[in-house]
RNA sequence: GCGGACGUGGCGGAAUGGUAGACGCAGGGGACUUAAAAUCCCUUGAGCCUUGCUCGUGCGGGUUCGAGUCCCGCCGUCCGCACCA
């Protein structure tokens, strides 16, 4: 054996030897037990992400770890390659989409290739091929005919100057990133899928997912917001009347105002008399769109001057158009409880409207005066009439049996969820597979005509949708009257795309989306593993088109991901410097800067920089690493090793160049370390061997557990005591024990030590050690000795000693016995194998 | 704002309610070497009256023989919020 292990031939030459001996590929015929494990997929930015080794080490080293254990094991790849960045880099450079997303595919195809991912390639998809997509345009033709597709009119951001529409993360204070325009909010008829039939079913169907995090089922479970209240009417004193919906109506003596939202018809009605409201409409639409900047932004409100009849009190209450109230939630118009809900005490305070109180803690405190925040607890109900008294469910139960006997309003379930408007005005998606015929209206694409392919000559140097603008690819027939139609020009929501490419990697046909029996033999995805960002949208999505795909009987599969791990990110330091001009903070990247020590310097100037926050790496932070460097510097093992040391797999795992150095040193160690192993050596080591069995086991538990860190730790451990440990048989085996317990995670260095070694084929091919389950128990112990809860010495016993003994022993110690200082044993608590505690 | 998480040495972290700090990084000391790299060994929570003692898991309470772990109340940081993927 060599001194050193070189990675640089090591890792391309066995990264070759498993291509060859298509060692990954998955059978579907196999009958051995099967896993299918899974990383989400990347979108083809251009280069992989650190982020993305960490994601798909951890799920390498899971399926490697299953293949050992004899499961046939599928572990595919592929590209979400639809998107906003192509299009942004064909309006910027002058690319194609197209032919950016595919040179960015190979890229990174080769990137992933380097880092010896035991992956099979054979399935890998890019959402952007027609052959994807045109299978994805069949399914959504037969969500449409099962009814779970329809149109309907909303709202874009719109942005006059670029005539284009604009995602969320494009409009910034109230402006298109690139012009600079004010956004106007647009009216479009679009597409959308009915995500709320199914409800219910997501909502029932996260308790079956036991393997899911505890904190993205709530996540779900909140975002899909079931509600029960009740929905009643308020006569106005303008003739008209005003639906609301509450989740409070114990509470409803407390109501002080009626608010609608912006959009809703009353305010559009006032709007068409009052130039005043008028304008506070237009300001709420200046306001921006997304959930966060409406509810954080102040409290603005227009009194109508009309006012809405109180059903029990027969008060009259005045109505405001408000900045706060949801069009798309409930009825878009509420009755305001300033006292019950924070929201609406922050409107009543800055317009002087009432707070009444009618909930508190009990009923002295029924005139209690609020501490500057209105109190949504629970309690009972007072200053209400014949509700005194009642508890908050009881009013609840009261107020709405009321309501419906008196026929002006009913209970209700509401949900938070609404339906997935799925419509993109853009180029590079999926086509929406309908033509718009004038005598017809809107007809479905006949599946033998599918795929409709996007045409390949359009032009981003003029503003707007090119599917729009193209001269020819919109004009058609109409599939019914055979007369002249348009396409539809909309694109598909690329989570579209993401919510069923898992089904397509289990079975690929090239007549069919899939196969339902190949399917069965793979879906659910054992293991599935990505990033925390993706807990609520993508996962409900692909949740919810795996049921809508069952419904319509094409699979047999409810819950598509049986285990969800969600992992942390990648941060670095960030280094930078203050502009004295203009106060901006200068970043430099890692490679700018001499890092030794407590101090960072800039190399081109040799002066001190701040060593700022671990944050996210960035671009715009410039605290990125190249994994293409790290792999050149110390192969793959080790950045694969540093991706899967230290920090536990769901929390951010902070990059360090001492950190990769260690990881580089630590796989050198390892070498030298199976550079010991000597078939012929005698003699038995019984704590060695011992040792090993115990790490095999509980590395195997840690994987499967995604422990990763934890498995690292023990690894090191054995490693050090097979270095203490003289040469014998059971240091041999220990050394070879190790080899089989790191294939997973360092494959290249594994397969060099193999071969070195003299062992048979592949270690991608190995077995998993096997355990002696005698070696796994410790026949010794040590037990810690307390007085009053505090320790005072440790023993040293035989395993399974009786309490009596372990008493005697205790008060037979001399530090014991100086601690006690004389005092009376009241009480002793004795856990056998763990501790004895004296409590004087 | 709403929802979700997290908080333990210089750093990443470990710890079925039972010996806090395993393991790694960084630091200090030493061996080898003409020297360096590499490697190996020792050491490293804080304080003190140092055979040992006291304090110590964001802060303040509580439950318990015993709390990093359970409960209540704060503080801080991070993530998501429906057209980014």
């Amino acid at each position: 054996m060599s001194e050193r292990f070189d990675p640089q031939q090591a890792d391309i030459r066995w990264q070759r030897a498993w291509d060859e001996r298509q060692c990954f590929r998955a059978d579907d015929a196999s009958d051995k037990p099967r896993s299918y494990v899974l990383e989400m997929f990347p979108y083809p930015s251009g280069r992989i992400h650190i982020g993305h080794v960490r994601n798909y080490t951890m799920g390498d080293v899971l399926a490697r770890y299953k293949r050992m254990r004899g499961h046939k094991v599928l572990h595919p790849m592929g590209w979400d390659a639809f998107g906003m960045p192509a299009e942004n880099a064909a309006m910027e450079k002058g690319v194609h989409p197209g032919g950016w997303t595919r040179e960015n595919i190979a890229n990174m195809k080769a990137q992933l290739q380097r880092l010896g991912f035991a992956l099979d390639w054979s399935r890998e998809l890019a959402t952007c091929d027609p052959e994807y997509y045109g299978h994805e345009q069949a399914l959504f033709l037969k969500l449409y005919e099962a009814g779970l597709v329809y149109r309907k009119e909303s709202s874009v951001n719109w942005d006059p100057v670029d005539e284009t529409v604009l995602a969320n993360e494009q409009v910034i204070d109230g402006r298109g990133w690139r012009s600079g325009a004010l956004v106007e909010k647009r009216k479009l008829s679009q597409w959308f899928l009915k995500i709320t039939e199914f409800a219910d079913e997501l909502l029932e169907g996260l308790s079956g997912l036991e393997n899911w995090p505890d904190k993205v089922r709530l996540m779900q479970e909140n975002w899909i917001g079931k509600s029960q209240g009740l929905q009643f009417r308020f006569d106005l004193s303008n003739g008209e009347a005003v639906e609301v919906y509450t989740t409070r109506p114990d509470t409803i003596f407390g109501a002080s105002f009626v608010a609608v939202a912006a959009e809703h018809p009353i305010a559009q009605g006032v709007a068409e008399r009052s130039p005043e409201a008028q304008a506070f409409i237009e300001t709420c639409r200046a306001g921006g769109t997304t959930a966060a900047e409406l509810e954080t932004a102040a409290k603005l409100g227009f009194d109508t001057g009309i006012t809405a009849r109180h059903p029990f009190t027969g008060a009259d209450l005045p109505v405001y158009i408000a900045n706060f109230v949801l069009m798309d939630y409930g009825t878009g118009a509420i009755m305001a409880v300033p006292g019950h809900d924070q929201r609406d005490f922050e409107f009543a305070t800055k317009y002087a409207l009432p707070i009444p109180r009618v909930v508190a803690a009990n009923a002295d405190e029924a005139c209690k005066p609020f501490a500057g925040e209105a109190e949504s607890g629970d309690g009972v109900i007072v200053n209400s009439d014949f509700l005194d008294g009642k508890s908050v469910d009881e009013a609840k139960a009261e107020v709405i049996s009321r309501a419906e006997g008196g026929g002006w309003g009913q209970g209700r379930t509401v949900w938070r969820l609404r339906d997935w408007g799925v419509s993109r005005q853009r180029y590079w998606g999926t086509p929406i597979p309908f033509i718009h015929c004038a005598d017809c209206g809107v007809v479905p694409v006949p599946e033998d005509r599918l795929p409709v392919v996007l045409p390949e000559d359009v032009d981003f140097q003029t503003p707007g949708n090119p599917l729009v603008r193209h001269p020819v690819w919109k004009h058609t027939d109409c599939p019914k009257c055979g007369g002249a139609a348009e396409r539809e020009t909309d694109t598909l929501d690329t989570f579209v795309d993401s919510s069923w490419y898992f089904l397509r990697f289990a079975s690929q046909p090239a007549d069919r989306p899939f196969d339902p029996d190949t399917i069965a033999k793979w879906l659910p995805v054992e293991q599935y593993i990505g990033g925390i960002e993706h807990a609520i949208l993508h996962l409900l999505y692909a949740r919810f088109w795996t049921r809508a795909l069952a419904r319509v009987g094409l699979i047999d599969v409810k819950e598509p991901f049986a285990s969800l791990f969600t992992q942390g990110m990648v941060t670095h330091e960030t280094y930078e410097r203050r502009n004295p001009q203009n106060g901006q903070t200068i970043y430099f990247s890692p490679g700018e800067v001499d890092r030794s020590g407590e101090a960072a310097s800039l190399k081109d100037d040799g002066q001190p920089v701040e060593i700022g926050r671990v944050v996210k790496m960035s671009k715009s932070k410039k605290n990125v690493v190249d994994p293409d460097e790290i792999v050149a510097t110390y192969g793959a093992d080790a950045i694969r090793w540093f991706m899967l040391s230290d920090s536990p797999p769901e929390r951010d795992l902070p990059w360090s160049e001492a950190g990769i150095e260690g990881c580089g040193r630590f796989v050198q160690r390892l070498w030298r370390l199976f550079a010991r192993y000597d078939a012929s050596a005698s003699g038995e080591d019984k704590a060695l061997d011992r040792k090993r069995d115990q790490t095999v086991a509980a590395v195997a538990e840690d994987i499967e557990a995604l422990s990763f860190n934890k498995a690292v730790a023990r690894i090191y451990e054995l490693a050090s005591a097979i270095e203490k440990a003289e040469p014998s048989a059971s240091r041999s085996a220990a050394i070879r024990a190790m080899l089989l317990l790191v294939a997973p995670m360092m494959p290249h260095l594994a397969e060099e030590g193999w071969a070195a070694m003299g062992g048979e084929g592949l270690v991608a091919e190995a077995a998993w050690p096997e355990v002696d389950p005698a070696l796994l128990v410790d026949d010794e112990v040590t037990i810690a000795i307390q007085v009053k809860g505090k320790l005072r010495d440790t023993l040293t016993v035989a395993k399974g000693m009786s309490k009596d003994e372990l008493e005697a022993l205790a008060l037979a110690s001399d530090k014991v016995q100086r601690a006690l200082d004389g005092a009376e044993v009241r009480k002793v608590i004795v856990v056998p194998d763990r501790l004895v505690n004296l409590v004087a």
